[in-house]
DNA sequence: GTTAGCACTCTTTAAAGTTGAGTGCTAATA
DNA sequence: TATTAGCACTCAACTTTAAAGAGTGCTAAC
């Protein structure tokens, strides 16, 4: 017995009917609305060869059918054809809000979440590695002195430091330089022990201060290094009365807060393949995240340059609206493009 | 009919209780489990009194009683006697992983939250006004400037700019000098068109970029004038049964996610008055959080330094543990105090 | 190959009955 | 006069039973 196309069609009648109500559905339904022109007694028949074929299942004997996990797969990987979505201006109430990376991300995730009811999280692009672009010193007052430190990429961190000494404004020039000429350019692996040294035997009285500075850029590349997870309408999660169990939700949404487990969709995935913006549909387990074994994930992936890039992600019950989903995150991955391309923020 | 000695002691147990089991708690139950030495009878005569009296309520006729709000009011002036909380190494979790004030604030809340099981928050601080210290001008490259802007209280912002013109190294540093002598030691409201103009006419061909950043000025302000509110282990309302029906958990939940209705709690309340870190109970409708009438929040005042404060609170179901709720804020405050006093992140 | 028809299964919902915690009141007691 | 024992009463919560309804699988006819 093979799948053949009528039986493809009923698939694909019981799998939409299920997403759009969330009850099993039964082969009277089917028989009546669809354009096939069966009777239930056939679709029965058909029905029952689809079950053992993996790919629905009935919750109980006598109730109709829901897809399984195999019955989803097949449907988002053959059947499903994308909607374009209606969400167009977006990009503008993006714009409008968010000046600068960090503000624009969570609002990605703010207005997916509101127009999609389901829960979304987005990440912070990876990138491969990070140097020191340049470090720029300045004397706040006689005893504070702030430090800017310009990453590869335009990543700014900047930290305020007391010194113990007096600072002299020509010895703050110094250091700035001498700072400038051992730094610039190396990763935080190549800062080693005798570099450190070097640069404190030329830096006079101010080795505690060098010595803060430094520590202080370690821990800016390291966490600029470090995936940071924003999400927003985990609560949309419980309009879904089959996510909306208690220990379930309490599962879920705990996940959600905590994130780290999040970090996990940016691992896995292809990267980007062709202008389908990488878009990736896990089912159930596929996730790997055990909270999330009832909940499906639908990942893009966007670039901000070659090679730098991060995931969106929109997180619903099992029988999210698969296609309005990829259409919406289609439309704001090209979104992204746009700003990324012509104004940086 | 008054509340004599005997009938306090009674609604302290009646309280007390409650507040462990969240059961209606019934007249056997104090007969037994006091040192009053009452028949369970003489206790419900006393129960009938206290109920006249509004302090405490039946759900139904053959149930138990449960406090109401001004039960519960009652219980926190003047019954309450603050537990020292044990947790006391707080501190050095908070330094150790935060090095700067938003980090700390998001740990602050993540730390109470791990250790009460509510849910919590944390507001940034208040400011009454915020002055330009100092603008820094840097060129990253021939067409980049990156501006530092350093506002009264050592907040600082930092922006990119792109500019159309090829950037000239003593054109910046004359601009550099302009916007200084210009804005330097001015608030938002002093920055008009006149002074605008006047800036304008001096910086010849950067007219462009004087605007942008102008903008960036205003917009990074204004933002730090905004309060920001940080929340975690929003998840725990959920541990509660009588806060898990699920309108109230999405509600709830809601609130805390969506943030806004939560800076209502830095507005009310006395600020830090006496050594009592200016704890404030809310109970039900006390909150004026309509989401929040099955809720109370504890909040208490932190000061970073004179004049300048925000708030730290919890939230949780009305019968949440007052005293090591109290006690565990009175403790926070003072690691805050004393990383405030000696170590400014 | 398709379909009508029917017995059967199993969930869902409602109704009816049972239990038990807790009350209020009364009358007896210290 | 304050306290207490005792008892009838109430009502939510749980259990049991019954009825309804949706949907199936199978058989026999088309």
């Amino acid at each position: 017995m093979d799948l053949d196309d009528r039986k493809l069609k009923i698939l694909q009648a019981i799998i939409k009917n299920y997403l759009e109500t969330g009850e099993p559905v039964g082969s009277r339904t089917i028989s009546k609305y669809t354009d096939l022109n069966l009777s239930s007694a056939t679709i029965r028949n058909e029905m029952a060869d689809l079950e053992e074929l993996g790919y629905i299942v009935q919750p109980h004997t006598s109730a109709g059918r829901i897809p399984t996990d195999k019955g989803y797969r097949l449907y988002v990987d053959t059947m499903m054809q994308e909607k374009v979505d209606e969400v167009n201006n977006m990009r503008d109430d993006l714009l409008e809000k968010a000046d600068r990376m960090e503000n624009l991300l969570q609002q990605v995730a703010k207005l997916l979440a509101a127009n999609t009811n389901y829960a979304t999280m987005v990440t912070t692009p990876k990138y491969r590695s990070r140097k020191i672009k340049f470090i720029q010193l300045t004397d706040v007052d006689a005893y504070q002195v702030l430090a800017v430190i310009v990453l590869e990429g335009n990543i700014i961190k900047n930290r305020m430091f007391r010194s113990d000494v007096a600072l002299v404004k020509e010895d703050v020039l110094k250091l700035n330089l001498a700072l400038n000429t051992f730094l610039q350019g190396l990763d935080i692996e190549e800062i080693n022990i005798g570099l450190v040294q070097k640069l404190k035997s030329q830096v006079g009285a101010y080795q505690e201060l060098v010595s803060e500075i430094l520590d202080a850029i370690a821990t800016a590349i390291q966490e600029e290094g470090d995936i940071r997870v924003y999400t927003s309408g985990a609560t949309n999660i419980l309009k879904y009365p089959e996510l909306s169990d208690m220990n379930k939700a309490r599962d879920i949404l705990s996940t959600l807060e905590n994130k780290e487990e999040l970090t996990q969709f940016v691992e896995s995935g292809d990267i980007k393949p062709d202008e389908k913006r990488g878009i990736q549909v896990y089912i159930g387990d596929e996730t790997k995240v055990d909270s999330m074994k009832d909940c499906s994930v639908v990942t893009a992936t966007y670039e901000i340059e070659e090679g730098i890039y991060g995931k969106v992600g929109i997180i619903g019950p099992k029988r999210m609206d698969y296609e309005r989903v990829v259409g919406t995150l289609q439309n704001m991955m090209g979104q992204l493009d746009d700003i990324f391309k012509n104004k940086k923020p």
